[in-house]
DNA sequence: TTACATAGTATCAAAAAAGGAACTATTAGG
DNA sequence: CCTAATAGTTCCTTTTTTGATACTATGTAA
């Protein structure tokens, strides 16, 4: 841990109001995992998520600077996301994010299920 | 970015589960900071946040194995709390949250100030 | 006996986030 | 003229999260 780590004028908090949410995080790990993708294409990888809220928070990324928004020409519309260059700098993080997700579900195994007999060496 | 990394059955959003909320990162870095804090200690570390919502989100990082509490029998009461073993495993992502938060501080400063004169080269 | 300190609870109110359903603009194709 | 496709917007409701204030238990010390 950083020593000059300060809980007041947080960075960490700074990091996590950019991209946490309901839905931010996996519009960005779509991106991440798919490249670029149209608006009804990020719907049917997130099928649970209303168009409202789509469209919310692709706002909210774009103005972040995490995602850029190509508008073609045509009709019916056609309008790709993807991941901007400073977008791309989350990739780290979000796998330091995913590996500790991956051994807390480990964790979470050995925390529900004691050992039904006890082990008489201990 | 991880390749069988896949936005469905996601362990950021894991991660984050853990850890995210306006109280619980401040909480945590604070006890990663000071070591052990008693109940009124972390409230004056943390000013602005209401006793209802300390004790919440305590209860809720002892029930996640993150941090814990420990009472003394003794009058007025004494609790004090503090990261567990596992606790402690966020410590390196909670660097790189704070690494990657500077970083974009100074990413929304370029933002904010464009040039005022552009630069005759470009 | 009264006040004090600590670590809480209890209740109700406010604010923030998300959900639901319906509506819009545009134009190509039949 | 009607329909279909895409990427939205509008309006209203519900849920979730926080805030504000007051109240409690208990032993010590004045």
């Amino acid at each position: 841990m950083k020593n000059e780590m300060n809980p007041h004028q947080c960075q960490v908090v700074t990091a996590l109001n950019t991209f946490v949410g309901k839905w931010k995080p996996i519009i960005l790990l779509n991106l991440f995992v798919n490249g670029t993708l149209r608006f009804n294409e990020l719907r049917k990888q997130i099928p649970d998520i209303k168009q409202r809220m789509l469209t919310l928070h692709l706002r909210e990324l774009e103005e972040q600077d995490l995602i850029k928004r190509v508008v073609y020409a045509q009709v019916p519309p056609k309008v790709e996301y993807s991941l901007t260059e400073y977008g791309k700098t989350l990739g780290p993080l979000m796998n330091a994010l995913h590996e500790w997700g991956e051994n807390h579900l480990k964790h979470l195994e050995t925390m529900k299920s004691p050992p039904l007999i006890k082990d008489p060496n201990s």
